[in-house]
DNA sequence: ATCCGGACCTGGTCGC
DNA sequence: TGCGACCAGGTCCGGA
């Protein structure tokens, strides 16, 4: 956490939110922009004292609370995060931050195209799981939309990444689009914290067709196959044997 | 340069 | 009830 934190944001007003990857960027009337990263456990709590919801003197800080804002209108921003895998810093107007540079492209955007991913995974080694969960390849996919990405597309995750042919490489790219654009619209996906910023659940969970499935049948049409867990990198991928080559 | 394993943390669950 | 093993939505770093 930086310094000059709570110098910076003192007084500061909140003029934009953003997003890059899955970092959260508030940019702020004067000065840096504050950078938020949730991690494997961080949420942010919003709670209002009109609404009654401070349970607690803002000194006291429950377990795992790392960062609280009050605002001038009795708005509480806690920043929780018990894992503490998570980050918080400033973004100087036109740095380019360690964090954010050598990100790849939105997967939902204009310049993440087959091609582009062609070009990323030529002449590569590594597993296409890897690959894909490396940020300066395409930015923001994690594990679950990964498997599940690979499994819509028909993949091996233990490919090599620069071994795919061009047609589904494209499918490929299309699917990491399709998953992404399908969680987006049903909240995200609730494992164990996550929740919309209305509170809500996500139910994308109830759509998994690979991720969390060991041992629970292939949900492709026609496919027989029973769905494997692998650790690869030190990070479990599910997929189906049969259907993904 | 590329790839992989380990490190960073805490908490929940499961089997004994 | 207690205890150890294992697992978890992420990312960085160092060694091979």
């Amino acid at each position: 956490m930086p310094v000059d934190l709570v110098q910076v944001l003192t007084g500061a007003r909140v003029t934009a939110l953003r997003r890059r990857s899955k970092y959260i960027l508030a940019d702020l009337n004067r000065g840096p922009s504050l950078l938020l990263h949730l991690g494997m456990s961080g949420r942010v709590r919003i709670e209002d004292e009109r609404l009654g919801q401070f349970h607690h003197d803002a000194s006291i800080l429950p377990q795992h609370d790392h960062l609280v804002l009050t605002t001038d209108r009795g708005t509480r921003i806690t920043l929780n995060d018990a894992r503490r895998f998570g980050a918080v810093d400033l973004v100087r107007p036109g740095e380019a931050h360690p964090l954010l540079a050598a990100l790849g492209p939105e997967p939902l955007g204009d310049d993440f195209t087959p091609d582009r991913l062609a070009r990323a995974l030529a002449g590569r080694a590594l597993p296409v799981k890897a690959a894909l969960l490396d940020q300066r390849i395409v930015a923001g996919l994690g594990n679950i939309y990964v498997c599940e990405a690979l499994h819509r597309a028909g993949i091996h995750p233990r490919r090599a990444a620069g071994r795919i042919g061009r047609d589904r490489l494209a499918r490929l790219h299309a699917q990491i689009r399709a998953v992404l654009t399908e969680a987006i619209a049903a909240g995200g996906s609730s494992l164990r914290d996550h929740r919309q910023a209305s509170g809500e659940l996500g139910y994308f969970q109830h759509s998994f067709q690979a991720y969390g499935r060991e041992g629970k049948p292939c949900l492709r049409p026609g496919c027989t196959g029973t769905i494997r867990r692998i650790v690869q990198s030190g990070r479990s991928t599910w997929y189906c044997p049969v259907c993904q080559r």
